[in-house]
DNA sequence: GATGAATGAGGATTCATTCAT
DNA sequence: AATGAATGAATCCTCATTCAT
């Protein structure tokens, strides 16, 4: 519900009924309103991003890593698209509701791309000469923005099959060799 | 108010005062609260947005078409931490107060990095196996990370000098040359 | 009525209704529901209060200046039965809501006594060995237990007619003479 | 719990957390939350009311009757606090929730002043010109006025030590005897 | 054009009470 | 007899919006 209508725009009312329980209900549960927000992202999206690091332990070269690194995120992103969204508007919020949760959800990705490049730095199919802090931004944004798209297209389509060109892109670039 | 409170934590009271009028005034120039917003990005938001065309049409080359922009975007947004703000909030939600302007917006973006792409295709610096749709996310995708991490950081640091750093990695990625 | 109905079974709604305003306009006027009652002290009862202290400046010796408090204490609150009440619930909470107000009132009140006492000493009509401090809450007591009788009687009777057998009874006292 | 946080700041779970069993179990034993305190006046405060009687049906002469009594009442007060509070607050209110046991508790206490001045009146010791009803009043009035001071006071002080001086007061007066 | 007092619908939250276990 | 999860009516308060001045 706060994915289709926006935290603020979803009553507890409503809330309540979708659940199939009594307004006072929620409230045996959740400390307030907040409180379920802030409980999604403690639980559901956790447990996601658990399994990003599961997905990158298992993968043996750091290119490999990123690979179904990225693959993984789009996969689950793709399964629960509501998730999705509350981690789209979550992030880029400044009243953060959920803010220690997400802070928490931030450094655990960013860990997950150090260790890949490390990895990678020492296999020798990732650039030494790299500003590691640089580097989360520049493959976090680029695969959040083609999951924001991917989630205000009119158009369904396979979120999933963006995986490969867009590590294809942060691998090689878009400049072409001979520059 | 909207960027340092939230939407739905500003209330039309708090803008009035802040603006020094009644509270009825504000609803001589504007329809309704929402509607304070939606001009906010008709306006002060698309006119920095055509800052960033009339640089790109300056500049000769692709490749600097391309650091002009990014540059460009890193400055306007520094100069104006607010904007920098509804801009991140508004392009990342569900229910979209500025739908229309918002989709604008965006679709001046990337028209800009398809001139950019195309530019550089031609006179040789960009690849040209490129699939320009997710060239545009990739680039406006690492751009509003870095963005969004300088908003939310609490050390003061300089947002332009992520600039050259950026483009690099967007021309070069991050694979060893060897690769 | 808050003295009809009590302070936790009057709502603002009903409030609001009875005043012929909106529920919200009553919080133009008042921060809350308690600041309601508590302005009802800061003004009402206090004005009253004023009213004593003018009877007893007038009045010569020091009994007819207890005379005189005490008949115009029962004159004003025969004439406004419901801030009787509020004074009487209010004056024995433990969770006063208007405390500061309370304890103001309490305090001009026992002014007042002091000054009689005084008074009366010095023109010989009062007994010099009082603990001052005892008497007045020997008088308050006394006149506050005369108006929650009346206050919970069934039968309507005129409090007024009760000031002089009450004064005569602080006076003398009951006992007989040759004790 | 109702004295310390009043009755309507007083949960039912918190009164059943309180007594160590579960808010259902309340249930089983008073018809709602109304009747606990009607049970507390009904048992408690009738019992000590008891020993009131006893104490004057025990003293010999009048005046003896009245220190005893005002004694008993100010050593009773003093030992259960909570209950001098409910008694404070139970009287001085218009929608009484324990209407009947208050009702009846006062009778029992006014027809003990009855007696008293009886009784003193008959062996000479208290005046015969004296409107009884009020003389119930006016001793009500001065013992429950030092017990409400002694609970709104911020210092300890022992109460009972006020009883004799008030039932000098009861019996003198204020006046000189000169007057 | 500007004001700001008044509105009243709407919403989060509390809590006495019930009842299946 | 005891439990405590569930209920949902009730209530305080907020705030976008209107409109007479």
């Amino acid at each position: 519900m706060f994915a289709r209508q926006g935290f603020y725009q979803s009553t507890v009312a409503q809330i309540a009924r979708e659940a199939g329980v009594a307004d006072g209900t929620i409230y045996l549960y959740f400390k307030n309103k907040d409180d379920i927000l802030v409980n999604f992202f403690d639980y559901k999206t956790k447990q996601v991003f658990e399994r990003f690091r599961a997905e990158v332990n298992q993968a043996d070269s750091g290119l490999d890593k990123l690979r179904k690194l990225i693959r993984r995120h789009l996969i689950e992103f793709q399964r629960d698209r509501d998730m999705a969204i509350l981690y789209q508007v979550g992030t880029h919020q400044i009243d953060r509701l959920a803010e220690d949760q997400i802070r928490e959800m931030s450094k655990m990705y960013q860990d997950l791309i150090s260790e890949i490049v490390e990895a990678g730095q020492q296999e020798g199919s990732i650039r030494k000469d790299l500003y590691v802090g640089l580097v989360k931004r520049f493959i976090l944004g680029g695969v959040d923005e083609v999951i924001n798209t991917w989630l205000h297209s009119e158009r369904e389509y396979d979120l999933v099959s963006m995986a490969d060109p867009l590590v294809e892109l942060f691998v090689r670039g878009i400049g072409s060799s001979g520059d």
